[in-house]
DNA sequence: GCAGAAATCGAACGGACGTTTAATTTACCG
DNA sequence: CGGTAAATTAAACGTCCGTTCGATTTCTGC
């Protein structure tokens, strides 16, 4: 029964915020009694650190093995990174969520702030060193701060998930499979010419 | 005293959500009774409903002034957006947050799907005009949908404000006036490389 | 200066919440 | 089969929250 509350509590914490939604309402999800969430977490907060630690951990292992796959490194990295970040976030839709309640936390709560670390000196820092690496070899633009390459690209591929369902059907960019592709395709060109290096660059 | 009441809600709800802040503690900071919000917003509701309002509406009312201005068209159309974008951020820092609360809301409140909505037909439509018209005239690349474009350039300006107060301590990206500055230098030379037309892409 | 209206308060009410506890069911094993 | 431990429950407890209400203060117009 701890599993299927983990997943009760991280839909109910993706759907509306884990602050919001009541230890009853997630038993019931759950069908179980509220009293099991005291009994295998110990209290609210336990149950918080769970689904936390396990979202992150989740996306945290996903990401890390995609980018260290031997293949990674041979094809265009920028297309293969866009790609890994979509499917990441298509994957676990309640991601963009988490991250936005993340920024609404309380100022220190210290789990948060260690799973967050975790996944910066994990696969963000990878990603990081991927970049240096290839703008080493001058296949990006020489020049750009490459943490700045990478909130940028982290940018492009996670806010479009955040606003999407906000301004998206004013837009006529349904959120589908289709806008997902497209999603895609845009961020790959509009890196390919923003951080690609070109003969024009190199003199 | 309602403008006390609403300046004080304000501030906690960037500060930790409106969700989670009591009207005990919005009152005692506004240094009025409890009893003040029932008096002059109904109930708590009535307050969430205030200060998003006036919130949406101040954003609303800065960006739309900025990107009518006279001035705006005789420039650099990107980089000018793109410090209109940031200087609207950094002038209310809690409108990331504010976003991000969007997102988590519960599933239909009609008040803030209306607020969205506002913000979306006004600036953001006012953009992608422009947008429109710059391609046009041959200043952007072509066969880029400008409804992406706009969305990559508000994921470029947005969302490193939310992830920066997460991240930005590992990455040495401390979040002062100074990170401000480069986190525009970059946007615009991104934009720049990403959206411009070159000579090589007119044949 | 006073009457009436507006504004503000303190205290109390009812409900929801997280938690605890004692009792009951279920599962395991000798 | 029986007994012990784990799992699960229903009910109750104390607390905090949003709200209400009657009383009190402050403003306003004559």
């Amino acid at each position: 029964m701890r599993e299927r509350l983990l997943e009760a509590a991280t839909e109910l914490a993706a759907a509306q915020g884990f602050e919001t939604c009541g230890l009853r309402e997630i038993a019931a999800r759950a069908h179980v009694s509220p009293a099991m969430v005291a009994y295998y977490f110990g209290d609210r907060d336990g149950l918080g650190e769970a689904i936390y630690r396990r979202a992150f951990e989740r996306v945290s292992e996903r990401v890390r093995t995609l980018i260290e796959a031997p293949e990674f490194a041979r094809r265009d990295g920028l297309d293969e990174l866009v790609q890994i970040y979509v499917a990441a976030m298509t994957a676990d839709p309640w991601l963009p969520k988490l991250v936005a309640g993340e920024i609404l936390a309380h100022g220190a709560s210290p789990l948060r702030s260690r799973l967050a670390q975790d996944l910066v000196r994990g696969p963000m820092m990878a990603m990081i060193r991927w970049l240096e690496e290839e703008q080493r070899q001058g296949r990006l633009r020489p020049g750009i701060d490459v943490r700045w390459m990478a909130i940028s690209i982290s940018s492009l591929c996670v806010f479009p998930f955040m606003i999407l369902p906000i301004v998206g059907g004013e837009l006529g960019l349904s959120f589908g499979p289709d806008s997902t592709e497209d999603l895609v395709t845009h961020a790959q060109d509009f890196l390919a010419h923003g951080f690609r290096a070109r003969s024009e660059d190199l003199k």
